[in-house]
DNA sequence: TTCCGCTATATTTTTTCGTGCATAGCGGCA
DNA sequence: TGCCGCTATGCACGAAAAAATATAGCGGAA
């Protein structure tokens, strides 16, 4: 039984997406790299577009959670603040209770799926 | 707090999404109108888009979740097969089970957020 | 026998989203 | 002092996703 269950928890303050699978990833990378770009090269993505998801991030909870420096070699760069690692933390959390509680109940809805998407 | 959680459970196999909050609910509309056109006027999608939602799943699926019938009034329209109906019911308990996991759980996340989203 | 509502599918248009490119300033280092 | 890597931000282009449009057949009902 190949079937494979995806949770996505997003976490929401009105008007923006606070937290979610992408930018949690995000501060993983920014926490194991240093930067904003080393991050998002690591991950594929633009530059614009991984100083955006900081942006939100930093805009949506009550104080920033990636701080960052302008200038040269060793001097710029970002890390995580404080909060940031805090939140990281409880936002796998909350995946891995999510996770827990489906993995035994999965079953007897796989019991009804194909082996794989029919042509 | 203004903080929302917001779980997205999707059901994998090799190739397609099977099932997800989408068509999860996509199911309910056909099983309470009797038609995929219906049903897509009520969740205001193309009837397009629900066709292809529906061809999706009774792909994924051992049989097909959703019969359809061509034809005139009376004659066409589409239901919910008894396997149609028992995945619905299972994804929604995994929805629900994966909820009360976090309820409890989502304190201390939302205490390191802001109100709402800075400008 | 004409009409209507439905399934089913192809084709085209619009919208959305992200990348790519450009610009600008900062500051350590060769 | 020139170079490089970083933060920070605007704008134009393009690809991918979504929606609109078009077409075709079926069959009960007026």
């Amino acid at each position: 039984m190949a079937a494979k269950v995806d949770i996505r928890i997003r976490i929401h303050i009105p008007g923006e997406i606070a937290l979610g699978p992408g930018k949690a990833t995000l501060l993983e990378a920014i926490h194991a790299t240093g930067s904003i770009s080393a991050a998002a090269r690591q991950m594929e993505m633009s530059y614009r577009r991984a100083w955006q998801l900081v942006d939100a991030m930093n805009r949506s909870f009550r104080s920033p959670v990636v701080a960052t420096a302008v200038g040269g070699a060793r001097r710029g760069g970002a890390t995580l603040t404080p909060l940031g690692l805090e939140a990281l933390k409880h936002f796998r959390a909350l995946e891995a209770a999510a996770m827990k509680a489906l993995r035994t109940r999965l079953g007897p809805l796989e019991a009804l799926l194909a082996e794989e998407a029919a042509p």
